[in-house]
DNA sequence: CGGCTTTCTTGATTTGGGTCAATTTCTGTT
DNA sequence: AACAGAAATTGACCCAAATCAAGAAAGCCG
């Protein structure tokens, strides 16, 4: 439990085939068990709500295969998407009794839940794991601005670049692949859920995938397979060179 | 040192006259002392910027008068506004050694800095500032993407309404006025200010105002004195009854 | 007080992206 | 293979907000 080294990294359950990136790699082997007592799995099917803003949300959770969005809306069905969450990913904050987004399965899902209060508890225990996850909250955080960045100065074009650069890189760490230049994906949303994330209407995504194309900027096979003849191209049509804005 | 009491709250330095939000009121009688050490005291004139994206930052700080705000542009110059800092707000992150965001004062301010190296150990030693940190960095994170609805989603006449319910809602908090109804504050932002928040051009941000003062939802005296008549009727303008997305 | 700058307002015009509507292309399914 | 339903494309038109361009207020300072 005591638990004195710097570094806190992500912990592996016994038998998630991911690692959870939320709490402390050095405490794993005196918390494993407990987090063990205290876990269980919960999946979705591709378009189901995990779960309501404002709903009672009594467990945290990881995501451990599919991906999920996080959304709110106005009354009148005017929807912007939040937060994307991909396998690793973690949903649910300690100290907070009911959720503040929509939570939705794009596609199957499964997920790592962890009812609240203990997990609370370990926290208590396990300053690393505060720690930790105030890391993650900043860089969520950091994300979020520089979406807020992508919404309000962005033009469409732009906006499209930008979403298509964040997947391409989010899936070529997975898949560890270096190699800048020709890259290949699959987009994991569709038109409607693009417009959502960026603020834009549906119509208006797949005529600039359609203008991106026509320009050579990237190829496509079918609606979702994208390829990238050139990294550099697609992100000088992002309108920032920042290496980031992963709020993937 | 060792704090074992649950609610973090606030804390009070000997000689500013405000409580910093970000640390522990149940270590404060034993941090309080080492605090005093680390920390220094640093103004800046109105539309001084305090510091540069990308730039070194070894302090973090607390702002205790004055207002400022964060910001991300463009290569070309657009930017955008990603936070407000008033007083008792807390800029900079322990764990990271550069800034993220330009921040700028907009009215001469004050800030209370603490070097971060010492403010991070002390960190390590009292695990309530972390939890505390982490809750803090949790509500800036709702605020921001409930900042994100708004950039995407709303009209320029719903952004300059919500705007306006924020900062009157703050002003209130501030002044502890319990009232609804009728309700008087002072704009912190110019015009143009107001539209880097908001996605906006600062003249489409004077012709809504000019609107919402024609249709009598709000009165103004000069430029930026602002009374609201019916608080309830600026809320229903923002397109949303939400009692929040305090960014500010 | 009068000049000077900065901030704000208002008008005329343009345009990027929204809206509405009609196909087309992809999934499955039986 | 044929059909159905969902997802995506494309076109025609429109409108909210951007852009361009004067002026009007409000500070500020000698």
């Amino acid at each position: 439990m005591a638990c004195e080294d710097v570094e806190p990294v992500s912990l592996q359950c016994n038998d998630c085939p991911i690692r959870h990136r939320a709490v402390c790699a050095r405490c794993e082997t005196d918390e494993l068990e407990r987090l063990e007592e205290i876990k269980y799995y919960r999946s979705f099917e591709a378009g189901q709500t995990v779960i309501w803003a404002g709903d009672q949300m009594d467990f945290v959770a990881s995501v451990v295969s599919g991906i999920a969005t996080l959304t709110q809306t106005l009354e009148d069905g005017r929807t912007q998407m939040v937060g994307l969450l991909l396998p690793s990913d973690f949903v649910g904050r300690p100290g907070r009794a009911s959720a503040a987004y929509n939570v939705t399965a794009t596609t199957d899902i499964l997920m790592c839940c962890f009812r609240k209060k203990p997990f609370e508890e370990m926290m208590e225990r396990t300053p690393h794991i505060a720690q930790r996850l105030l890391q993650m909250t900043l860089d969520e955080l950091d994300a979020a601005r520089e979406w807020m960045l992508l919404l309000g100065r962005k033009t469409a074009r732009e906006k499209i670049a930008s979403l298509l650069s964040i997947v391409a890189r989010r899936d070529a760490s997975i898949k560890l692949r270096a190699a800048e230049g020709r890259m290949t994906f699959d987009l994991p949303l569709t038109r409607e859920a693009m417009a959502d994330y960026l603020g834009l209407t549906l119509e208006t995504v797949s005529r600039q995938m359609s203008a991106l194309k026509r320009d050579g900027v990237i190829e496509l096979e079918g609606k979702r397979h994208v390829t990238v003849p050139n990294m550099d191209r697609l992100l000088e049509e992002a309108g920032d060179d920042s290496d980031g804005g992963f709020l993937v």
